[in-house]
DNA sequence: GCCAACGTTGGC
DNA sequence: GCCAACGTTGGC
């Protein structure tokens, strides 16, 4: 039997890439991570086929902007090893990378943003890492019953 | 732009 | 191995 697909929210500031970047990109690397629990969701635990949330942080409007899937599996992130890159990682090297992502590839926009106070409201949401206080995470696993729960949420009048 | 929360670094 | 200092994230 085929292992069950997973559901992952991951973050990114729409300034620098958002869902409409990824819907004309249709496939994207995802890197630049480097949190080392968000690595290891990657590198570990991120198949080909898992859903994915695309989130908009640190913008006007907070919040769940459309679905993707991880398109492949994980690899050392290219921009780790390149001196003139942001991402630029002088004790990583190709023998031993240090931080890994995986391709993202564009599935649909949500009809609209579901955002983060509607989302802090939903009881479904409680128990989940998204809307804690304080969370930094910008690659987070998502609980079927999370996934589905801000699904309906896009239905619904904000 | 502010600042609380949190992860990482490095001295000891 | 502790923990203070520092840097970053991200909502507001």
């Amino acid at each position: 039997m085929a292992p069950a697909r997973r559901y992952w929210l991951m973050k990114t500031e729409p300034d620098a890439f958002s869902i409409d970047d990824l819907a004309r990109a249709r496939r994207e690397p995802w890197n630049g991570v480097r949190n080392y629990q968000a690595r290891n969701y990657m590198r570990d635990h991120m198949r080909p086929g898992d859903g994915v949330m695309v989130y908009h942080s640190n913008c006007r409007l907070p919040g769940v902007a459309g679905l993707a899937r991880v398109a492949g599996d994980s690899y050392p992130d290219p921009s780790q090893f390149d001196p003139r890159s942001d991402y630029h990682d002088p004790k990583a090297t190709p023998e031993e990378p240090r931080w890994f992502l995986v391709d993202v590839e564009y599935e649909r926009h949500l009809a609209r943003v579901v955002g983060l106070d509607e989302l802090k409201a939903l009881p479904a949401l409680e128990d989940s890492p998204l809307v804690r206080r304080g969370n930094r995470l910008s690659v987070l696993p998502l609980a079927a019953a999370h996934w589905r729960a801000i699904l309906a949420q896009e239905k619904k009048q904000p």
